[in-house]
DNA sequence: AAGTGGTCTAGACCACCTG
DNA sequence: AGGTGGTCTAGACCACTTA
């Protein structure tokens, strides 16, 4: 097969051809096809994908074309590759990194595996600043959660956790507390929301009474206040988080580069 | 040239051969070469590095093993490729990002720039912890800077900044006032001490007398501290800086994924 | 033994930048 | 026009896993 010059993939046909020059490499497209099927669910997260050879014939593209767009997407934590196994689905759940998103280290250095406590789980309207975070109207239903996070049975993190209500139908206090594993790992297997990235601002405040309590500080001790908003696919907005973490024994880490 | 079996670079004979199994893709140990050179300061920051062509004739293997050994520099900041001019070695000064390794951003979402002040500038013997983490001896010589980062002439970060004694020798507050652009910057032109990557540990801590002085808030105020090491080539530490981030105006941003 | 991802090659052409 | 990085292909072989 002779090669054309940069074909356009034939079967990739641009929806949207805005005003935009939308003209991409070709592992382009393809990882974006890829991306749309995760997206579309035909493969589940932890499923192995099918392999490059396959996917090659499939799109009528070389291996190395293929296995560039799988590189981009293991790079973006969307997908994992195993040699020798295939290439899978990433997934929250069976991780051996308990909290992929969780930041926080013990003093001594080690990841302290931590457990979890429900406090409340109730359904009510969005605040404007929550609705504003999660791109739905004021006063959309939407599901609060707080919870304790605990290392040695003492209260480290306390979380304010805003889900839609409508991506999260069904979830209860009851559920919640019987899920074994992390909680994105239950979103994904329960209710299909597969968070792939977040983003994290970061300020320290001064715990307030009923924060101190939950957290068994002083009011006014020092807490490191950590807003996350988590992405799904196509960077739709689906949890707000608000954690105070106590860093007296632990710490927040970040790596530079 | 016949492709000959997991061809080991015959110019790259591991120099200590250990019980390691120690062999790696072909493009590892490029990967390693070039990094060795860059070490080596055979290139300055800023410069290009010679072409793949080049540098897969020198090597005697493929411009295709070359692109991924450099592919995986890029990725790791150690490198900047530009299409169509070279690849050139990834620098702190003259880049577009005044401050590449501060996450700091203004609740109006603006990245402001930011004025030093040079508060001191000493010399003295490492205390025990820094030099526990400058991976030297205790009582060694050090220099310290205390500074301040100002957003709209108000103060928002104090940073101790400690720096080996042997590395920066001619360092003085002259020197420090006199240099325009980040001071990363500076090390890497003045001094040939180049920041690869750094670790950071984020706490909330209250604000002592001293520091809400400089700040310009309340004592007890709570403030973000920020510890940073950084590191050169061969992950050898070169700084410890420890930073207090007034964060009611200002947050740190992190990206998770 | 068969299947998967991982490495390596050689060559073609494209996109971008500079003289 | 000539150089640089960027994309794409086709084919070979290696390393790892499973059956």
């Amino acid at each position: 097969m002779p090669a054309p010059t940069v074909p356009t993939l034939p079967s990739a046909a641009d929806a949207a051809a805005d005003a935009a020059p939308a003209f991409s490499p070709l592992y382009q497209q393809i990882k974006g096809l890829i991306m749309r099927e995760l997206q579309a669910g035909l493969w589940k997260p932890g499923e192995a994908i099918p392999s490059e050879l396959d996917l090659a014939a499939r799109f009528k593209v070389s291996q190395g074309t293929v296995r560039k767009a799988i590189d981009e997407l293991a790079a973006d934590n969307l997908l994992v590759r195993r040699q020798g196994k295939g290439t899978f689905v990433a997934t929250h759940a069976e991780q051996q990194v308990q909290y992929r998103f969780l930041r926080l280290t013990a003093d001594d250095g080690v990841t302290p595996d931590m457990e979890r406590r429900l406090i409340d789980c109730s359904r009510l309207r969005a605040p404007a600043p929550v609705a504003r975070a999660l791109d739905c109207k004021s006063g959309d239903a939407v599901v609060l959660l707080r919870r304790l996070l605990l290392a040695n049975a003492k209260p480290v993190v306390f979380d304010e956790i805003w889900l839609p209500g409508t991506l999260f139908k069904g979830l209860t206090a009851e559920r919640l507390a019987d899920y074994k594993g992390p909680m994105y790992g239950m979103f994904e297997t329960e209710f299909g929301v597969r968070m792939i990235r977040a983003e994290e601002k970061i300020r320290a405040v001064a715990a307030d009474a009923a924060t101190a309590d939950v957290l068994a500080v002083g009011e006014g001790t020092p807490l490191l206040s950590v807003e996350r908003l988590s992405f799904t696919y196509g960077d739709k907005p689906v949890e707000l988080r608000r954690g105070l973490y106590n860093t007296d024994h632990h710490f927040y880490r970040n790596a530079l580069s």
